[in-house]
DNA sequence: CGAATAGATCGACATCTGTCAATGTATTTC
DNA sequence: GAAATACATTGACAGATGTCGATCTATTCG
């Protein structure tokens, strides 16, 4: 049986991937060669920017995605291991 | 990218998972050797008897856990598959 | 049939979540 | 420094979600 504190760590890695649009913009982050700018995921999520940046941050907080800031942009990219963390808890 | 009808479905069955209960009782049913009572279910969870039955069909709907009535007993047990499937859109 | 039992459904409530317009903040450029 | 730009934060709102007590339903057993 799962540990408590396991269980609501996980339980947050999941929900941030319980949204049509989250998992939409992942997919364009993790199936790009590096890092993606954010002003490029406004569009195709077709949501406003402001919820796009929100939903980033969930995906940033979970660990899925890392993010930097270079200039005015910020760059995303895939954080593999803990999409593998995720499949392994699947097990 | 993700089409919008995909990323609907694994939302959902993500959003199955993105809660420390639904998890605990999915961990229970799926350590089980085969199938699971739906008494078995109730204590370790630690909440009331309607809030378990309300969670075995959020993870019912969402295909992880199968079920079946036996005379007075539900039985539950996991769906491997689904649970593939789940990883393998994590790659 | 009547009593007992396992589980589902209902109703109500507080909390969480997704969304956008408006505004704020940091950075570059002139 | 002023203007422009990229992104974050705030505030507000509707709708979804987790929870439990009370009740309903189906099944078994006298």
């Amino acid at each position: 049986m799962l540990d408590e504190g396991d269980a609501q760590l996980l339980a947050q890695s999941f929900a941030a991937l319980a949204d049509p649009i989250r998992l939409t913009l992942l997919s364009i982050v993790a199936s790009a060669k590096g890092e993606v700018c954010a002003c490029d995921l406004v569009e195709p999520s077709g949501r406003s920017q402001p919820t796009v940046s929100h939903h980033m941050k969930i995906l940033v907080d979970a660990g899925l995605v890392s993010r930097e800031k270079r200039g005015l942009w910020v760059w995303y990219a895939a954080v593999p291991e803990r999409l593998d963390a995720l499949r392994n808890a699947l097990r």
